[in-house]
Parts: C-alpha cells; structure tokens; sequence
DNA sequence: CCGAGCCATAACCTCTGCCTATGCCTCTGC
DNA sequence: GCAGAGGCATAGGCAGAGGTTATGGCTCGG
C-alpha cells in the first residue's frame, strides 16, 4: 500500500506554506530559491494534482482559498514531522567535526530528540550534532570513555559515574481498544490480570517489555502470559489494538494522540507505578558547556 | 526556512519502510509497481542523500541495519501524516459520484477527520468521499439540503432537525510554557484570571476564541483582555507560546503531544467547564446507512 | 500617466530516474 | 553435486519533469 503519487513532494507543500505567509509567489519562490515562474508551476501542478484551487492569484499578490487554508493547516502537520525527521537525521550522520555528540536510549531517542534538535537549531544553525542510539549501558560507556557529550537514559538504575537530571518522564500506558471491555471498568485492572493478559507486545528485548516486567514483579507478579502478537513497529502495535487484537503496554508519548481523539483508551493498574523518568546524564563532576548545556536546558524547558 | 532537499523525497522513505516489511528490496520495488533496480537506485540514492547505510543488502534479501532500523521508526511518522493528508486531501475533491459527502466543522475538520478517513479507506478503499468544511449552521443548512449524508459539529447548540451523536469530546485547554508562573500553581487559576490575561491567539472569529469567551460569559466574566498576539496558525501559536509569549486557548487535540512531553503545561481554570462535545449529526428520523453509517461507526470507536 | 510589483507564457535545456536486459551470487531440493 | 529459484548489481538508452531566462500584461499608487 504505497502512498499515493499526490503527497509524495513536500516541496510544494512547503511552497504552500511560504505563500500563505508571505503573500505572494514571488516571495515565497525567493525564499526556496527557485524562480518566480517555477514556484507557479509547481504550486499549479499541485493544484492541479489535487484537483482543488489552492490560491487567489491577483496582480498585487496571492492569498489561500478557504480550501488552500484548510490544506495549508494540514500540509503544516507532514512538513513540521518531516522537520522534525531532518533534524534528527542529520545528528546520526557521523560527522567529525561534530560540536555534540548525544547518546540517547530508545524512547527518548525515538519520540523527544527530533522535536529537541529542532529547537537546537532555531539557536544554533550550523551547531553538528551526531546522535548515537544505545541502551543505558552503552550510554554511560561512552560517556566515561568521552566519546559523547551528554546522554539521555531512561528507567531507574542510573549508572555509576554519572550525575543526572530528570528532564521528562513517561509511563507505560495499557491501553486498549474503546470496544474492549477493560475500557468500560470504573477502577484500575490488578497486576496480576494484567500479567495474565496475552497483550499485543514488541519482539522481546524491547526496553519497554523488559520496564513493564520488572514493574510487575516488583509487585510479586512473576509469571506472564505469552504475547498474543509480536509486532516490530509501534504504529502497527497500535492498529492491532484498535482493531482489537488485544491490550498492550506502549510509552505515553506513543499514544498521546490516540488517547486524546479517543482512538484507544488507557487502563489504569492498581498500586502499579509504571511511570519512567527520562533523564540527561553527564560524567560525574563535570559542568555541562556549551552546545551540551543548551541542549540539556532545552531538553528540560521541552520536557 | 524551507525544508532541507534530503527529505522532500517521501517515496523513498514509503519504498524503505516496505522494505522493512516485506525484507526485499525486489518485493517492495513489486508492491511500489517500480521495477527491482529502480526501487534498489531510489534506496541507494537516500542513503548517500542521508550519509548513512541504512541496508544490509545479501544475495537472499534486505533487511535493515539498527541505523536503518530508528531512521524507519522516525520515518514512519512522516509518512502517516502523509498518508493523513492524503485521505483528507481526496475527500477535499469535489467529485460528482461521491457516495459519501461530509459536511464538518473546524477542529473535526482539522484534528480529526484525516484520521477517520484512513480508516474508511481501509474498510471501503474505492468510496469517493467528499469533505465540506464549514461552520455549524452550515453543516445543519446542507444536511437538510440533502447535499450532505453526515454531519460532525462542535459545541453545545444543536441545529434544529437533526439527530446527533457524541463522538468525541475535547476540551479548550490553557496553556503555558513550563517556565510561565501559572505552571507551578498548585490550584487553577480563576476565570477571572484567566479573562485578565493577555493570550497568544488566533485571529478573531475563530470557533475556538468563541467558545472561550462564551464560557467565560456563563460564568459572569464579560471583559476580555486584548491578545497579545495574534498568529493564523496553531503551530505558530504553540511555539509562541513555548517561547513565553503568554498563556494561549487551545483545543486539546492540538496539544496532545506537548503537554505529554512536556513542552506545555495545561493550566485547569477553577469551576470552568470548557469541555465541547463533538457530535455527528444527520437530517432527524433518518436512519444512517451504508457508507454515512461506517464513518459515523469509525468516528465513535475512534473517539 | 508612469513606474513598481506581481503573475503568466514561451522557448530551451539539463539531468534525474525509469525501463529492459543481463550477470553474478547464495541457498534449497533433488 | 548440480540445477533452479530468488535476490541484488550493472549497463545502456530514453522520456519527461522541472528548471532557467526573457518577455509581456495587469493593477495599483504617486
């Protein structure tokens, strides 16, 4: 089910995007570097794509339809993600000359780094960053061994050698699809029928199930029911849980969305603190500078 | 601030994570209907664009390096905001054999509907869907025009003639940044307060801005501060307000992600019930069938 | 009434990306 | 062992999308 032909340039939408707050064209042509007339071509092609009038074009500038703003507002969601990707792309490549390295564990990595990394940039354009995904261990060793300036961790053990500061946190959220019958229970679900759940799971290994299964024994739960399905993205975890197939155990900030439009509820767990804190962490001692700083502030102002 | 090149290429990105799924790049090339050294050129082409190796390519198939791994997982939410838009831009085009037209207003509109629509492809991928944004009185003047099957309002008055349904609910949420001094208040804030203050907001006329100061009315506050700012779009105004311009209105769906990683901070507002509820409606004694019935299905387990 | 700003059209060109054809490699099954 | 299937890479040829410059027409303000 590949995408369809119509989205697949975010060029013209990011074009869009520049015409709708400039007012005209040519303006926005200048900004993309491109000439007048190629930014009207592409903007007639993608009306013309999508079937739809996008612009009031006039002599002293252009300005959206009512349809063009209800476009733009979309188009603004795929080219801020799109941003967020960049940026968090461009600190994996392997650069030298690198002012910062980040080490980051997999949540934070996955859902908070691009957003952080935007913001970054707002205040440093030309700062390079590289970014190494790693679980706890490794971002400690590579802390200690100076080949990263500033790490971030999540779960309870800090490793030794390092001071830390929290700068988010999450929780491991069951949730589950509106249909189901957990979702209509006045109070929490136990840990023990929890464990007893076969939920819609990660490939083992994952840090999330390994969180989940250590918060449960903490509370004297020691055996759990195989995984009802084993999936490899946290996007399909989510379809099989709307569609039924089950509960399943995912980060707060994979699902705020769903939860919020109501697609999947959560379910709360009685006495079961599943909450994480997501911290940046530093060799012991030492004052974060620079670029390390401001990412730790900003990491900290964002979460 | 256009978008950097490397990432204006969704097809690549779409054509990766089908490699993920399927493990060749032959069958992702088959499912692309591209021929296998187009779809083995366009990978090769977005790892040298992205300096990483993203593929471990083998005489018996692909699959992805731990890099390739996270950059398929950051991906993924690019091209689900893709595909989104795609739905809700298809729905946009005023197709005379529609079998479905539906008439919504702003925050369905924006928020909700591109979401519900992947889903109806899912279920009927050939039903030409068409959408119509508009206001309240609007949605209810072409409901009983016939020249809507469905209807989707927000707020509390319902127009006459229609049956109506609870779909959703949101919820006009104030909001700070994580510095702003309300976010560290132990108890809300009073309408009073909340009217005084200065807001970061949209340009007049908004459905939102209505709402609020509707609210506010009820609970017998009649003056409203000036905006400090007004911007035209909901990211412009998240990120003014993340920066400290002021405290701003927004419908909960807008904010989901934020407050869940902290980038905002939701005030509560003594003894103001600012929650909305979203509501399908249709012309009254009818009964929904067909296509208007599995949206009208979608959009109640969806939310 | 003239000049500035904006958009459209036209003619030309470049270069990206696709397709077909083919070859090499590896694993499987006989 | 060996043959065949499936997978990826390379090579050559081609089409078209999208860019550029040059120019013209429209509208508004001074």
């Amino acid at each position: 089910m590949p995408l369809p032909p119509q989205v697949t340039d975010l060029s013209s939408l990011d074009l869009l995007l520049s015409v709708a707050r400039l007012g005209s064209i040519g303006q926005a042509a200048a900004e993309h570097r491109i000439s007048q007339p190629a930014a009207s071509a592409r903007l007639r092609h993608l009306e013309r794509r999508l079937g739809l009038t996008l612009l009031h074009r006039t002599p002293r500038g252009s300005t959206l339809t009512p349809t063009g703003a209800l476009i733009a507002d979309w188009a603004r969601t795929v080219v801020d993600a799109a941003d967020s990707f960049a940026a968090a792309v461009q600190a994996l490549r392997v650069t030298k000359e690198s002012r910062l390295t980040v080490a980051a564990s997999q949540t934070v990595a996955e859902y908070l780094l691009p957003a952080w990394l935007v913001a970054l940039r707002v205040r440093q354009p030309d700062l390079a960053v590289t970014l190494q995904a790693a679980n706890s261990a490794d971002v400690a060793a590579r802390l200690l061994a100076d080949r990263a300036d500033l790490g971030f961790v999540e779960g309870p053990d800090l490793p030794g050698g390092l001071d830390a500061d929290t700068v988010a946190t999450d929780r491991l959220t069951v949730v589950v699809a509106p249909s189901h019958r957990w979702a209509r229970r006045r109070r929490g679900i136990t840990p023990a029928e929890l464990a007893a759940a076969p939920l819609v799971a990660r490939e083992a290994g994952s840090g999330t199930r390994r969180a989940l299964e250590s918060a449960l024994r903490e509370r004297g739960v020691g055996e759990f029911a195989a995984p009802v399905l084993e999936l490899s993205s946290t996007t399909a975890i989510k379809h099989a849980v709307g569609a039924g197939s089950g509960p399943a155990v995912l980060s707060s900030l994979a699902v705020s969305t769903e939860l919020a439009a109501g697609a999947l509820v959560a379910v709360p767990v009685d006495g079961l603190d599943l909450r994480r804190r997501l911290r940046a962490v530093w060799p012991a001692g030492r004052q974060l500078t620079g670029p390390a700083r401001d990412l730790h502030s900003i990491a900290r102002r964002h979460g």
